[in-house]
DNA sequence: GTATAGTTCGG
DNA sequence: CGAACTATA
C-alpha cells in the first residue's frame, strides 16, 4: 500500500516524479506526505494552488490571507535550501483543474498530500483522486492534521463520540501518535523549466498599510512556530492553568494561526508537551502537571472540530441539534453592526470586539464572551457572527470556529444551555479583575475606577465625571438591558419548543417529506455588510477578491492600532535541519465501519431526553441564497488551538436530497449542501450522492488504481 | 468533623 | 444534565 521504497539513493528514481500539493499542511517537519515523496528518491515538485473563490462565502479575511502569503514565502525558502527548485503555485478558480493541469505539466507520475477533513476538501479531494488515477497517476493521502483520523476514535459500540469529555478521554487512552517526522534531508526537483507558476497576490493596496502592522506582531513561517512553540513550553506553559483565564494573552500559547495553517504539527505539540507533563509530574509540580492537561485538552478541541465536522458534514453551517432550527433570530443589521464596533455599552464585549478589529486576534475566554452576548442578549443569528470571526481572525478557522459557535449557542450536546445569558459584568471581573483590558481597548474609559469600569452604568455622576465619561455619547449605554434580554431570550425560547414541538406533530401525522420545505427554518442571509462578491471576475490569475458592498466600510478591516504588548522580537531564522531517520510508520487503515449510525430510527436528544425525530430530507430553500451560504463558526477553542462540531446518515454532503430516507439522530441529519454555489455548479459530477463511509475510505487506503 | 442541600458552571 | 464546589446543618 505504501509506495515504492525500492531506492534510498538520492540519486532520483527514473521515471518517478511526485506532485506534493501543500494546502494546511505549510511545514517541511513531520510533513508525512513531503516525507514519502522524498523517501521515494525520485523527483519531488513541491505546490500550492490557489483557489479562495472555492470557499464562497468564506473567502479569507484579510489577515488571514496576509499570514497565508507569508507562510507561503517561508516556505518556499525552506523548500528551497532543501534542494528543491520552488513551490510552484497556481491560481485558478478551480483547485482540481489547476491541479491536474500541474501535474500533467510537470509529467508527474504521483500525487501526495495531506488529508483535510471539512466536507468541501473531501469532496474535492475525492475529485481529484478519481480523475487522476483514471489518468494512471499513483494518489496517496496521509495524515497530518490530526493526532487521530476522526473514524479512529469510536466509543465502545463502535459509535462516534457526540460529546467532548468521553472523546477525549477516548483519545488519551489511545496508543500515542507517531513520533513527528524530521525533514526530508534533500529534495530534487529535476528541471521544472518548463512548469508554469503563478504569481500570487494576497493583499491589495488598500490593504498593505494594516499588513504592515501584522508583521510587527507576528512573523508566520513552520520555522517561527517551531520557536514559539518552544517559547510557550519553556515560559507560560507551566503557569497556564493559574492563568488561562486572564483576558490578556500573557500565557496564551498564540500557536492557533500556525496550527491553523498546519505550520505547527499538532503531534509534535502533543509530544512535546505530554514529555513536559511528565517531567514536572515526576518534579511533583501538581500546578504545571495540570497546566499540561488543561492546555493538551485546547489542542483536543482543535482535533474534536475536526471530528465532529467529519462525522456531520453540515455542522458547519447548521446547528447540531434540530431545535435550533426553530429559534427566532432577530435579523437586526444595527445591532450586528454595533456589535462590530464594539459600542454596546458592555465593556468586556467592546473591548474584545475592539481588540479583534484592531488586532485579528482575541483570548478564548473574550471570544465566549462576545459571541455569547451575540447570540444570547442580540439574540442575532450565529452564522453571521462566525462569518465576521472568519473575516477578521487571524487563527480563523471553520472548524474550530464552527464548534465554538455551536457551543455557544447552545446546539451541541454538551454545550453551554442556551437559557443561561452570562452577564459580561460578572465576567468582566472574573477575567479582566483590575480592568486592564478593558482600559486598553476602551480609552474612553481608562480613567474610570476598577469599581465601576466594568458597569459604568451604575456609577455615580461625580465619578463618570471625573473620569471625563459621559454615558450616552462618550461610550453609549447599554444597548440591551440584560433584563429584557432574558425576556426576550426565555420567549424566544418557549416559541422555540413549540414549534418544534409542532413540527414533530406534523411528521408525526405523516406529512413528512414534501411538506418538509414549510417547516423549516427559513434561512437567514447574511447582511449586505458580510457578502463577498464571490463570482464577480473570470479567475485571470493573481485578481484578489476584496468585499464589494455598499454598506461595508473598508475600515472594517483596517488595524486603527497596535499595541506595544503584541509586538514581538523577529529575527531571522536560519535552517536547522536535524538528522533525517527513516520512520516506518504503518500506512493508514482501511476498514472503517461508519455506516452504523444511520440505521437507527429514533435516539435520544442529547439536550433534553426526549426523543427526537428527523427527518433526513428537509430540503432547504437553499438554492436561492446559495451564494451567502456559510457555514458557522464559533468562538474559538482558542486559548491553545485558537479559535475555536453523531454521524449523519451515512452520506457524504449531498447536494441533491438524497431518496425519502428518514434517519434519526439528534442532530439535524439533513445534508444540505454546505458548499457555494461556485463551487458545485461547476461541477455537477459533485451533485451525486456518494456514500460516505466509501468516500472516507477511498482517502484512507492507497488509492492505488483502484476497481 | 462529616453529611448534604444548594449553587455554579462547563465543550 | 452532572461534576465540582460551597454554604449550612
Amino acid at each position: 500500500m505504501t509506495a515504492s521504497q525500492s531506492s534510498m539513493s538520492g540519486g532520483g528514481e527514473p521515471g518517478v516524479r511526485t506532485v506534493v500539493w501543500f494546502r494546511r499542511d505549510l511545514r517541511v517537519e513531520d510533513n508525512p506526505a513531503l516525507a514519502a515523496a522524498a523517501r521515494t528518491a525520485g523527483e519531488v515538485v513541491p505546490a500550492y494552488v490557489w483557489s479562495p473563490e472555492e470557499d464562497g462565502p468564506y473567502y479569507p479575511g484579510r489577515v488571514s490571507r496576509w499570514w497565508l502569503s507569508q507562510s507561503l514565502k517561508h516556505l518556499d525558502a525552506s523548500l528551497r535550501r532543501l534542494g528543491a527548485c520552488r513551490l510552484v503555485t497556481r491560481r485558478s478558480s478551480d483547485a482540481v483543474v489547476a491541479l491536474i493541469d500541474l501535474v500533467r505539466s510537470t509529467g508527474a507520475t504521483h500525487l501526495f498530500f495531506n488529508r483535510l477533513y471539512d466536507p468541501l476538501s473531501l469532496v474535492r479531494d475525492h475529485r481529484v483522486k478519481e480523475q487522476l488515477s483514471a489518468e494512471g497517476i499513483t494518489v496517496q493521502s496521509f495524515n497530518a492534521d490530526l493526532l487521530y483520523e476522526p473514524w479512529e476514535v469510536l466509543d465502545d459500540d463502535g459509535f462516534p463520540f457526540t460529546m467532548f469529555a468521553p472523546f477525549w478521554n477516548r483519545c488519551l487512552c489511545m496508543p500515542d501518535p507517531a513520533a513527528p517526522l524530521l525533514p526530508p534531508k534533500r529534495i530534487n526537483s529535476g528541471d521544472l523549466s518548463r512548469c508554469p507558476w503563478d504569481e500570487l497576490i494576497f493583499e491589495d493596496e488598500s490593504e498593505k498599510g494594516s499588513n504592515a502592522l501584522l508583521a510587527r506582531a507576528w512573523s508566520p513561517g513552520w520555522q517561527n512556530a517551531d520557536k514559539a512553540l518552544t517559547a510557550f513550553l519553556d515560559g507560560p506553559l507551566v503557569d497556564y492553568s493559574a492563568n488561562h483565564k486572564k483576558a490578556d494573552s500573557a500565557s496564551t500559547s498564540l500557536l492557533s494561526p500556525y496550527l491553523h495553517f498546519g505550520e505547527l504539527s499538532v503531534r509534535k505539540v502533543f509530544h512535546q508537551v505530554r514529555m513536559k507533563q511528565l517531567m514536572w509530574s515526576n518534579d511533583g509540580d501538581r500546578a504545571g502537571e495540570e497546566s499540561c492537561t488543561l492546555f493538551l485538552r485546547a489542542i483536543g478541541l482543535r482535533e474534536y472540530s475536526r471530528y465532529l465536522t467529519f462525522n456531520h458534514p453540515c455542522s458547519l453551517e447548521k446547528p447540531l441539534l434540530s431545535h435550533l432550527r426553530f429559534f427566532p433570530w432577530v435579523v437586526d443589521e444595527v445591532h450586528f453592526k454595533v456589535w462590530r464596533q464594539g459600542r454596546t455599552g458592555y465593556p468586556l464585549v467592546d473591548a474584545g470586539m475592539r481588540e479583534l478589529w484592531a488586532t485579528g486576534w482575541v483570548h478564548d475566554r473574550i471570544r465566549v464572551v462576545v459571541s455569547s452576548f451575540f447570540v444570547k442578549v442580540l439574540q442575532l443569528p450565529w452564522r453571521w457572527g462566525m462569518k465576521y470571526f472568519w473575516d477578521t481572525l487571524l487563527d480563523a478557522d471553520l472548524e474550530s470556529d464552527a464548534l465554538g459557535w455551536q457551543y455557544i449557542s447552545g446546539s451541541l450536546p454538551d454545550g453551554r444551555e442556551l437559557d443561561r445569558i452570562d452577564n459580561p459584568q460578572f465576567e468582566g471581573y472574573k477575567f479582566d479583575p483590575h480592568g486592564e483590558y478593558v482600559r486598553r481597548w476602551l480609552p474612553e474609559l481608562a480613567r474610570l475606577p476598577t469599581e465601576w469600569i466594568h458597569h459604568p452604568w451604575d456609577a455615580p455622576e461625580s465619578v463618570l465625571q471625573a473620569a471625563g465619561v459621559e454615558l450616552g455619547s462618550n461610550y453609549p449605554r447599554p444597548i440591551v438591558e440584560l433584563d429584557a434580554a432574558n425576556s426576550r431570550l426565555q420567549g424566544a425560547l418557549s416559541e422555540m419548543w413549540e414549534l418544534e414541538a409542532a413540527s414533530c406533530a406534523a411528521i408525526e401525522n405523516g406529512m413528512e417529506e414534501g411538506l418538509g420545505d414549510s417547516t423549516d427554518e427559513p434561512p437567514i442571509d447574511f447582511p449586505q455588510e458580510l457578502r463577498m462578491e464571490v463570482d464577480r471576475q473570470p479567475a485571470q490569475p493573481a485578481i484578489i477578491h476584496t468585499p464589494v458592498v455598499a454598506g461595508w466600510r473598508r475600515e472594517d478591516q483596517r488595524v486603527p492600532s497596535m499595541t506595544s504588548s503584541l509586538i514581538r522580537a523577529e529575527t531571522e531564522l536560519t535552517a536547522d535541519f536535524g538528522n533525517t531517520s527513516e520512520d516506518s510508520r504503518p500506512e493508514v487503515p482501511s476498514n472503517i465501519h461508519l455506516q452504523a449510525r444511520a440505521e437507527r430510527e429514533e435516539t435520544v436528544d442529547g439536550a433534553t431526553g426526549n426523543t427526537v425525530r428527523v427527518n433526513g430530507n428537509q430540503q432547504q430553500q437553499n438554492l436561492q441564497n446559495n451564494m451567502h451560504r456559510v457555514l458557522g463558526i464559533a468562538p474559538s477553542i482558542s486559548e491553545a488551538s485558537s479559535s475555536w462540531t453523531g454521524r449523519e446518515g451515512g452520506l457524504v454532503p449531498v447536494w441533491s436530497p438524497p431518496a425519502a430516507s428518514v434517519h434519526s439522530d439528534p442532530y439535524t441529519a439533513d445534508e444540505a449542501d454546505i458548499s457555494s454555489r461556485s463551487y458545485l455548479d461547476r461541477h455537477q459530477q459533485s451533485n451525486t450522492m456518494m456514500n460516505w463511509s466509501q468516500l472516507s475510505q477511498s482517502l484512507t487506503t492507497g488509492w492505488e488504481v483502484d476497481n
